[in-house]
DNA sequence: AGCGCATCCTAG
DNA sequence: TAAGCTAGGATGCGCT
């Protein structure tokens, strides 16, 4: 079985087909290591560029190359090097400076598997840079008000090799593209991890939803997204009181070609230049700003001021008149900003902008940041617009492990961009090179159409309209609102034609309710290891089906049994009810009792809302499946209609939600909500009990949660697995009222059952499907509250066990992965880890968490770099007195801290965070994981130094004692 | 050391 | 201001 000797060529091991020696691959990870952990050896094919340019950097001429900063001759060097097929680095030496390829500070989001682009190990030149004075003034951030002759003479020689130059800059931006399907692979990550499929660490795979528009008809909408730059100063984050926008760049986009413009997608840009009355087109000196700086392609506007750029801004608004208002980070680096900034000019230009301009109510925009807003999306209210911060927008997409615009692109783009600091941009900016404007020129540009790409891929639009159409509800409202708006528009549009009013229940009559008594069955698993197959079957919609097949709703429910037979008012839901003992009397043969003894009315007798409500959706959810196979061939509409069968799929469920709702609930009735736990629980046991009974199966449950059950199929082959499942999912069908249905789901072989709600396994979901998919739900490889290390290791372990069945593998992997981080040859990003910040106000007084210890320091700092509410935060943990871990805060990944480097807490990765999961794992097969760390060579350090690590701006703001905070809250 | 509590994120 | 639900595991801190 084993193939020796086989070489890992593309150092994509197939886990599936395990044909590669295991040590054979480490080893060659091991070369690699030394180099660099970042970077391939050899060009891509994508990383060439498309057409090199004519004239190399070589050719320029000695004078020009000095009139060109350092920094930029070396990074054309570098181009040129890279273009002739040697992108690796020099060996390092000690005595240079190491130069940074064009976009000199890539981010790499928490994988950094690709070799585009790369970081050089040590780029030490902004450090530098930053660190002496004299080296300060040419690229400071004060523009200079004249040129020198000089530079204006180099300038006019240069304007014939412009041109090339811009190539130049532009082979880099190509080079930061890449063509996901045919690149090679290569695994740069230290810690090793999956290897099945996903090579690059994607979490989205490419599709553009946006292929599905032939469904849509044309919605003749007009999008535009904004990113703007202002002068910063120093380090600081830009701040609409002090800095001033210097330009704004903008991306239009429309279903039908825009007015007056042949395509429908245009970018622009309003410059402030304030001598841009004086320029003179015809010459290149004096040409304007922006043609100075080689930028071409962009419909150009020059404004003398901010006040003239708001005007500016204003025209394009009257000629296009766009319907939805975009950017990626809207309050700080796009509308929000530019609404602050001109309310701080004392300009009401969000009146202007808007479409009903007299309005001053309506317009507004909250210049504070207030966590409610925030949360809600609704910190900026132009009307007639609407404002999209799709950062929010894309947090609902995906689950990442920051949402950062670098991290989002290469997850769902599958593009590199690079991340510069305010104050890089800002230099480049006012650069009297003319050159460097491009470089910024360009940087937002990219990131605007990235934006609007982004939102085009994943057709947030289209998607938004279809479920505002679905639920009945306004575009915004599907974002803000939250799922018990939905549930009432859909539940009153069928209560109203009835005659039904709904209740209305205070404050205090919705606290008096009585607390719910019935909950959900999870059964403690049988935790162990599972060589045999596991049929895993589920309740389709298990509540919402319920809810139809027993007729359960608000407007069929008459109580308690116990309450019955009286004719006083009893206590129900958030009110009372009477019902009449002749009544009761009449209906006597058309009731039903729930588990939990509420008794409701027969179908036959009253159709209540919500099952009429929930029958349709789930019909009409069946049609979108069905049509689903029609379509099967077309990914993109596929996608489509999975995210529109997603949505019915959600509002089908949260309806449950809605009656149970306790303390914020609009009208929740316990009685309704207790039936369908309650009933749903006996659904599942009566499942349960026929399975275990049933002995021609051969079947045991071994597991289940809420509507699913775990079948444990003893000696079963897979094949034998599948017919089994199938038999079992219709027997339990048959024995339950339309439209109760348990499926069939998959087949696990094989398998681990660690805890309730924690499991993995090995996934068959056809008969004929060859290779299974790694599946896992609860434990560390799906969670996102550890560090990339600990779910990468997890993962490949337990690969190596279900593939191998060889502990001996998995032991030599996990010592091999504990000794690169003892040895400090891990990847920081592998070992950052990131936490939600839920807004200052949420937590306890003297919580003492990370991401709020990190918060405060950073408000310390800057005020405008506080996390927004509920953005991730990253931080490492450095080293610290034993047990009492430091954590540092890792802003910008791609910052370079040069000394004294950062000492990481080797001993706590490896002990508190690697190893436990992977023993709560293995334990269940008898392997005692720690003892593979006690057998690891004691001379080992502790700590893990990082010289060249890429690390925040804001390592000055030192590392957190963790128990500072909470000791500083409780004294005071 | 053991307990209670807060925090985070996931399953369903 | 508006805000579907509960169960569950795991970590880390403070207190006894």
């Amino acid at each position: 079985m084993k193939n020796k000797g086989i070489r890992c060529e593309s150092s994509e091991l197939s886990l599936v087909s395990h044909q590669v020696d295991i040590d054979q691959a480490f080893s060659q990870n091991d070369d690699d290591e030394k180099s660099t952990c970042l970077e391939s050896p050899e060009l891509h094919p994508w990383q060439q560029s498309a057409q090199p340019s004519p004239l190399g950097p070589q050719q320029l001429s000695e004078d020009c190359l000095q009139a060109l900063s350092p920094r930029l001759c070396d990074a054309m060097e570098n181009l040129s090097n890279r273009e002739e097929g040697s992108a690796h680095p020099l060996p390092s030496t000690p005595l240079l400076p190491r130069t940074p390829p064009l976009p000199s500070t890539p981010l790499l989001p928490s994988t950094p598997p690709l070799p585009s682009t790369p970081p050089l190990p040590s780029s030490p030149f902004l450090r530098r840079r930053r660190r002496s004075k004299e080296d300060l003034e040419p690229i400071c951030s004060t523009p200079k008000s004249e040129e020198d002759p000089v530079s204006q003479r180099l300038q006019q020689r240069r304007r014939s090799q412009a041109d090339p130059l811009k190539r130049v800059l532009l082979t880099t931006q190509m080079k930061n593209q890449f063509a996901a399907l045919n690149a090679p692979k290569k695994d740069t990550s230290q810690i090793e991890g999956p290897s099945i499929a996903n090579s690059y660490g994607f979490k989205i795979s490419m599709q553009n939803l946006q292929e599905a528009k032939a469904l849509h008809e044309v919605q003749h909408l007009t999008l535009m997204g904004m990113e703007l730059h202002a002068r910063t100063r120093r380090d600081l984050e830009p701040d609409p009181e002090f800095d001033p926008i210097c330009a704004l760049f903008y991306c239009l986009s429309s279903d039908a070609p825009l007015p007056d413009a042949d395509s429908s997608q245009l970018t622009g840009a309003i410059v402030v230049d304030k001598d841009h009355e004086s320029c003179d087109p015809g010459h290149r000196a004096t040409a304007p700003l922006l043609v100075r700086s080689g930028v071409s392609g962009l419909q150009v506007k020059y404004a003398t001021d901010e006040k003239v750029l708001f005007q500016e801004l204003i025209a394009v608004f009257r000629r296009f008149d766009p319907d939805v208002l975009l950017g990626y980070e809207v309050q700080m680096r796009s509308w929000g900003y530019l609404l602050q900034r001109a309310a701080a000019l004392g300009v009401n230009l969000c009146q202007q902008l808007s479409r009903v301009p007299g309005d001053s109510k309506e317009n507004r925009f909250d210049a504070e940041r207030d966590e409610y807003g925030a949360d809600t999306m609704t910190e900026i209210n132009i009307i007639g617009r609407i404002t999209l911060n799709l950062w929010r927008v894309m947090k609902t997409e995906a689950a990442l492990n920051n949402y950062t615009f670098e991290n989002v692109a290469f997850h769902f783009l599958h593009q590199r961009f690079p991340l510069y600091t305010p104050r890089t941009l800002s230099d480049w900016f006012d650069h009297n090179t003319h050159l460097y404007r491009w470089k910024a020129v360009d940087h937002y540009v990219c990131r605007v159409r990235g934006t609007m790409q982004l939102l085009q891929q994943q057709d947030v639009i289209g998607r938004t309209s279809e479920l505002a159409r679905v639920f009945g509800i306004q575009f915004l409202h599907v974002l803000t609102r939250g799922s018990q708006y939905r549930v009432e528009s859909m539940m009153l549009r069928v209560a109203k034609p009835l005659n039904y009013i709904p209740v209305t229940p205070s404050v205090q009559q919705r606290a008096q309710q009585r607390a719910p008594q019935c909950i959900p069955l999870v059964m403690e698993p049988e935790s162990r290891f599972y060589s045999n197959s596991v049929v895993v079957l589920d309740f389709q919609s298990l509540y919402p089906s319920i809810v139809i097949a027993y007729n359960y709703c608000y407007s069929t429910c008459l109580g308690h049994v116990d309450s019955l037979g009286m004719p006083d008012e009893f206590r129900f839901g958030c009110t009372s009810l009477r019902v009449p003992p002749d009544l009761l009397y009449q209906l006597r043969n058309d009731i039903t009792v729930s588990p939990n003894g509420i008794v409701f009315i027969k179908s036959s007798v009253r159709r209540g809302v919500l099952p009429s409500m929930l029958e349709e959706i789930l019909n009409t959810r069946i049609m979108v499946k069905q049509s689903m196979k029609t379509y099967k061939q077309d990914k993109a509409l596929m996608k489509l209609l999975h995210a529109r069968q997603l949505g019915l799929k959600l509002i089908a469920n949260v309806t449950f939600g809605y009656t149970a709702a306790n303390y914020s609930g609009r009208m929740p009735c316990v009685e309704v909500g207790d039936s369908i736990v309650h009933k749903a629980r006996e659904t599942l046991e009566r499942a349960i009990k026929m399975v275990n009974d049933t002995k021609k199966w051969g079947a045991r449950v071994v597991y289940g949660d809420t509507d699913s059950l775990f079948v444990l199929l003893k000696g079963a082959t897979k094949e034998q697995a599948f017919k089994i499942g199938n038999e079992i999912a219709e027997a339990v069908t048959a024995t339950n009222p339309k439209p109760v249905k348990l499926k069939f789901e998959k087949v696990y072989l094989p398998c681990v059952l660690q805890t309730k709600k924690r499991y993995v396994g090995y996934m068959y979901e056809s008969l004929d499907q060859k290779e299974p998919v790694f599946d896992a739900k609860g434990i560390e490889t799906v969670r996102r509250d550890g560090c990339p290390a600990v779910s990468k290791v997890l993962e490949r372990s337990i690969k190596l066990l279900f593939e191998s069945r060889d502990i001996s593998q998995v032991k030599r992997f996990v010592q091999h992965q504990c000794m690169k981080v003892l040895d400090g040859r891990a990847s920081m990003q592998d070992l950052t880890f990131a936490k939600e910040y839920r807004g200052s106000s949420s937590y306890r007084p003297g919580a003492c968490v990370p991401a709020l210890e990190l918060s405060r320091r950073m408000m310390a700092y800057d005020r405008r770099l506080e996390p927004r509410v509920s953005e991730r935060v990253p931080y490492v943990i450095v080293y610290g007195m034993p047990g009492l871990p430091l954590i540092q805060l890792v802003r910008r990944p791609l910052e370079v801290l040069q000394d004294p480097g950062l000492r990481l807490n080797a001993t706590y990765y490896i002990t508190k965070q690697i190893l436990p999961p992977l023993a709560r794992m293995f334990h269940l097969i008898g392997v005692d994981v720690f003892s593979w760390y006690q057998e690891l060579p004691r001379v080992r350090r502790r700590e893990m130094r990082f010289q060249n690590v890429f690390l925040s701006d804001l390592c000055n703001i030192g590392a957190v004692r963790m128990s500072d905070g909470a000791r500083k809250a409780t004294s005071t």
